[in-house]
DNA sequence: CGTTCTATTGAGGGAAGTCAACAGTGGTGG
DNA sequence: CCACCACTGTTGACTTCCCTCAATAGAACG
């Protein structure tokens, strides 16, 4: 079942992948309160130059962050699973550049920025853990950078899939060879700069080397090493090794 | 003349068009200790998967972030302009997961992880700064992931353009329509995800519509309107507009 | 005054896009 | 409960944008 307690409970455990937090900025966070909101699937979440007063803390789902070119055309630069705050950002610049949209059918809990701004102004340790969120995934957008720039659509697509492999297995929903990823071939156009008739086609050829297969939601990685190979993968720019200790002197219970 | 002073005075005239910062502060950031460093053109500077103890902040010259794909070839994934700090985010994560060359010969000042941490640790309201600072750089990563997926060769050319002029004159650095940026053709290749002799041919159109010239180092805009136009131009992505009131509460000197 | 980048141009090829048709699949309402 | 409809996936034919290879000219630099 969803609730605020476990949607915030993935969240904490997403930031402590990055940041040393002690018990009193743990509960603080856990503290944040927040509505939580039911979204079903290909529903826009915030539009691009929206002024919003609330992050999107995703509880359940996927929420994929988008930009897009004057005719319309989407470009993904960024997807969201659950424990992911889509627009944490945006508590520093409430007009958003981006939109945000929901992939399949998303359960969300809507953040004020006050609530925010109230726990990190109390806890230094808390918005240094923000900014360590938002250091993380601007590394991804980098790697995006370099999908998109530097390699071909088969590379493109097996990056993606080594990726959110990780992602998930890390954020404990699934491991790298078998996770739920409901992203359709539209979707993983957008997110790779490609059309969706010629994802239908290179997932064929992915699928024929025995290297990776989706049924309806669920991603199968049948040779993690090929697909990596393919796909260029490195993890080592999803910053997961090793951190500097933190900045922040710890805070007593504000 | 180039100092250190003046490099850092570059810099908080940069996190001062983000955040806000109150005389302390100000002084803190320009009290940092660092070692100025030349460097000629077209030098790696930091080697992806270097583990640094060090920032470089530009005092003057231009350094380009970078990934590669398997076969070496590179894409840029962001431009550092004089007063920007080339990898602050190395300062959360020592082991960079990108690479930093010079694009033309550059003055930079290296500057100890353990000076910024100790005044990021002693004022807040800096330590927000630089949150905020990654937060716009985060920014025109997802604008470049974009270009990359959704655009053609000229409008990546010509968005490369306008975010560039318009950064240059924000910085007081030349103004929109003229501005030096040292980049070649190839530079421009690696930073659109072409080909050096497409980027020629490219330009070739841009100049004879009349919309957009390089002479050297110089670019000159000779229809903003245009280039703006072609280059599916927004700046509002640049977050230059509103900012939410900050976070930290005042520190005194510490 | 050569050497090495950088810019320019041509010819040909290939990866991905566009347009179009059709087959599954799932949801919804009559 | 079935029929319909919208969405998703699949495939083919053709086009286009950009890449590759190659040759040459111009600029910068020691």
């Amino acid at each position: 079942v969803l609730s605020l307690g476990s949607a915030l409970h993935l969240f904490v455990r997403r930031l402590l992948l990055r940041s040393s937090l002690n018990y009193d900025e743990v509960e603080a966070v856990r503290g944040l309160k927040g509505e939580m909101r039911e979204v079903s699937a290909r529903v826009d979440v915030i539009r691009q130059g929206d002024h919003v007063n609330h992050v999107c803390l995703v509880a359940d789902g996927l929420l994929a962050r988008f930009g897009q070119n004057r005719s319309g055309v989407r470009q993904t630069t960024a997807f969201h699973i659950a424990g992911a705050m889509a627009d944490l950002p945006s508590m520093l610049n409430p007009r958003t550049s981006w939109g945000v949209a929901t992939v399949a059918a998303t359960t969300l809990v809507q953040i004020p920025h006050a609530e925010l701004r109230r726990v990190a102004a109390s806890f230094p340790g808390v918005a240094e853990a923000f900014w360590r969120d938002c250091a993380a995934d601007s590394l991804m957008y980098s790697e995006w950078t370099v999908n998109l720039g530097r390699r071909d659509a088969a590379a493109r697509l097996a990056h993606l899939f080594c990726e959110m492999g990780i992602r998930y297995e890390r954020a404990g929903q699934g491991d790298r060879c078998s996770f739920v990823f409901p992203a359709t071939q539209v979707d993983l156009g957008d997110a790779t700069g490609l059309t969706s008739v010629h994802v239908n086609r290179t997932l064929k050829t992915l699928r024929e080397r025995g290297v990776v297969s989706k049924q309806r939601a669920r991603i199968t990685v049948h040779d993690w090493e090929q697909l990596a190979n393919i796909g260029d993968f490195d993890s080592a720019f999803m910053a997961l090794d090793e951190q500097s200790p933190r900045i922040a002197v710890a805070t007593v219970k504000g």
